[in-house]
DNA sequence: TCAATACGTTTTCTCGAGATTTTTGATAAA
DNA sequence: TTTATCAAAAATCTCGAGAAAACGTATTGA
């Protein structure tokens, strides 16, 4: 939506102040899980782990609201934002509902370079999964911001910011929860077949059959994390 | 969706924190026009006129980034969002995406509970618009208030938080627009009457009646601000 | 007259220290 | 053992000053 919450997903684009800097780190390690969900933020630690003062790591954690990544309780610090079964379903159905609207409207909307810039990411990803399938070690990060691209690519011609402003932010929420429970075991989905299905019927313009398929991938992932151990989730309360 | 961002508009709920109180005062400067779209928001200047420090007002403004009412880049200081047409009409089609999906899980699953506190709502913003209709002065104030009470009577027995954090910052967008438009020229339309419809249908449990009286109700004071004059949205560019 | 450069001013960004508030831990009472 | 009270410790919130960057203005040269 603007400079500051949006750094362009593309090109990292070099962070022109130190608070985007410790704000672009922080919500990586936040959606890593290097900061587990519940945990409590403490200014005083944090400042000297990421080398910047106290001021500025609190004008950074502000920022992570803004993702709801970081939870803010006014005069008690800050925490990174709990994980839930429900929040992931209530994000996964409105993403759907979003995206899906999005997909609609680029699919009408677009023009040859749309196809031209979809076409180029959809090999950039292939490429990664190809990869990743050879059990590359070091590849799921590559994966992860191709995969990011090219869902990005595919609503690019939608003309709502404010559409993919929300979509964005779901997005980076799914992708903590995906990071933190699906990696953690061998993937049995064919994801590659899924996006490919995605891929050319949205370069057909079959805007019924490319909503209805990116629909069921979507959901296909909540399916999965549903399938974790049921106490996987209610450990994330508290770090005290 | 935290304390935070969202200081429950019902109850204003003291601010626990400065940064909260500046951050409070801040936004309704915006949204009521005091601090025009696209103004440049100093923060030397404004620590005087909310009487705290340069930090506390830095992190106020980064506060508002959350809400898309200011937009920040770096190292080149803060702005009051810009406005324009075609941003409105992106809201208001978002809005009501948003909105009748929110208003359709809400009316099927809505309680009695949560027909007694729409019963409640609709009567308050009644007596408002009643209020409003005698030409009572200085009931604007409280006519938002309720009609935003009333919106979100409406939708509060949807379950997803998600869709209620992204209307509520949609809703607060679209209040910023009416403020500094319709409000100008008398209102020919008979809102009553469409509030009066959409409360009957909704508690009615007629979803598809509900739904389209309510995308009817939010798109027409897009063509009201689509009949403004055309240079209106061409000055609030920069304020320098 | 116009363009380009250099200087001075304004503004933003950053940091560390002091004042409040919350949390923790121990002690005493029920 | 549990609950209540209170003091110490830790963390948050807040502020003002210094460094860096951006902006506006005046000067210079063509």
């Amino acid at each position: 939506m603007n400079d500051t919450t949006t750094p362009s997903a593309t090109a990292p684009a070099e962070p022109k102040t130190l608070v985007e800097g410790a704000y672009n780190r922080l919500r990586r390690d936040i959606i890593e899980g290097v900061h587990p969900p519940g945990e409590k933020l403490r200014v005083e630690h944090l400042k000297d782990q990421y080398e910047v003062g106290a001021g500025t790591l609190r004008e950074a954690l502000l920022l992570l609201v803004t993702d709801a990544l970081v939870v803010g309780q006014g005069q008690r610090g800050f925490r990174v934002a709990p994980i839930s079964l429900a929040d992931f379903e209530d994000i996964t159905r409105t993403r759907v509902l979003l995206e899906t609207e999005a997909l609609r409207q680029s699919i009408t909307r677009g023009d040859d370079s749309w196809e031209a810039d979809l076409v180029a990411s959809f090999h950039r990803l292939s490429r990664a999964e190809q990869k990743l399938a050879e059990h590359d070690v070091g590849t799921t990060e590559e994966w992860e911001m191709r995969n990011r691209a090219f869902h990005e690519a595919l609503i690019a011609a939608c003309p709502s910011r404010w559409i993919r402003h929300f979509q964005h932010i779901l997005y980076q929420q799914s992708e903590r929860y995906r990071r933190i429970s699906l990696f953690r075991q061998p993937i049995p989905r064919d994801i590659h077949a899924e996006h490919q299905a995605i891929f050319e019927s949205s370069l057909a313009h079959d805007v019924t059959r490319a909503t209805s398929i990116l629909s069921e991938h979507i959901l296909r992932t909540l399916d999965a994390v549903k399938r974790m151990p049921p106490d996987f989730f209610s450990k994330g309360k508290a770090s005290r």
